[in-house]
DNA sequence: TTTCGATATATCGAACTGATATGATAGTTG
DNA sequence: CAACTATCATATCAGTTCGATATATCGAAA
């Protein structure tokens, strides 16, 4: 899931690990900040498998009194080791590959990879991405799940051995779920207008 | 997490680890089903830390076929072992200990360990073991960070960078974090109604 | 000047998920 | 009645994520 996430992000533009971590949050609703310890292996884990490369590494403000004697070569060398101890500041910047993008495309389609709302949430900020059909096939989908889980929270919201506080809180997890299906439902009221505003003739 | 959430389940009655799932999602509103493959380890830590103990293995209908030439001994062990492999159903009854008690009532009392949306649910769920004042104390807690949330995710649902897609989802988390925001309030107000009622002469 | 907060990367242990394996028991259905 | 299926029940594994921690740079303020 991270992985579909940061892919997302690149698809936008270039962006370094750290800069990652604030866009989850701030563009994907990713709500508490992602953890580095996601992060970075999961940048890693993309390096890996090719969907992203390292575009710059670059070490602002290289001090330029001792780098005078050295060859380009040896100099791109320093730049480019980033392991712990280097005395300059490293800043890897990842670039999403052509493989990357189809990876990232057929990856935000599938349905058999949508799970949770945290999934689902972090799908439809990038919806753009998304072709229309795809797009209401997603929404579709979660509303039904939601549904389900609708007549679930019913369900055990009614049990009549719980206190006070245990009702409560499952009340109030059917009025989650019920929020989640009207959101939904507006989207596809959104969805369903601009496919008869682009294609009034259809039929 | 879970750890206190078993306890919570063990403070009511003795639990055996498949029966523990159902609870933690219809009693403790743990939403979706929690994986054995948290349940079980969790279990064995409890264990570990002398916080729960197996009351009883119980293998149900014991063949008394074999069993006739095997003592007492052999045939305990037999029903203990329950390494897989085994021809014969095992289900491991865990009952919470003293310690486990105390451990519990610090954990559920203890605002440290108050993190996400799920751990309040759940405590919220046991509530019933809390004093008073300790559950105004978390309701507070949890207001206030949630309160700080809503700040942010105003600010995020404001951004003009964000396309329709991505400010939905935004504005999305923006109402569900006034739903929880409004839960708690009328929690609160609950819990003061009811100080009141049991203390009108206070001051 | 040095100290502080933000920027930036990385690693580690512990916890959790989802998949998978194994087998017991009970019901039902051809 | 035998075979099948669903549910009950425990367990392990690889992979992912979290939270804490370490390290180092940079700009600004005290």
């Amino acid at each position: 899931m991270l992985e579909l996430a940061i892919l997302g992000l690149l698809m936008d533009r270039d962006h370094h690990g750290y800069e990652v971590r604030a866009h989850l949050r701030d563009r994907l609703g990713l709500g508490a900040n992602i953890s580095f310890g996601s992060i970075y292996p999961a940048l890693a884990r993309l390096e890996r498998e090719g969907l992203v490369e390292v575009a710059v590494t670059s070490a602002t403000k290289v001090s330029t009194l001792s780098t005078g004697s050295l060859s380009g070569e040896r100099a791109s060398l320093r730049s480019l080791r980033v392991t712990p101890g280097l005395n300059r500041k490293s800043r890897k910047v990842y670039q999403i590959t052509p493989r990357g993008r189809e990876e990232f495309a057929h990856l935000l389609a599938d349905p058999a990879t949508l799970n949770d709302g945290k999934n689902f949430s972090m799908r439809m900020a990038l919806a753009k991405y998304l072709a229309p059909n795809a797009r209401v096939g997603l929404l579709e989908q979660r509303r039904s799940s939601l549904c389900a889980r609708l007549g679930e929270a019913r369900q055990y919201a009614s049990n009549d051995e719980l206190d006070t506080y245990a009702r409560s809180v499952m009340e109030h997890a059917v009025q989650g779920v019920e929020l989640d299906i009207a959101w939904i439902d507006t989207l596809l009221a959104t969805e369903r207008s601009n496919q008869i505003n682009l294609a009034p003739e259809a039929n």
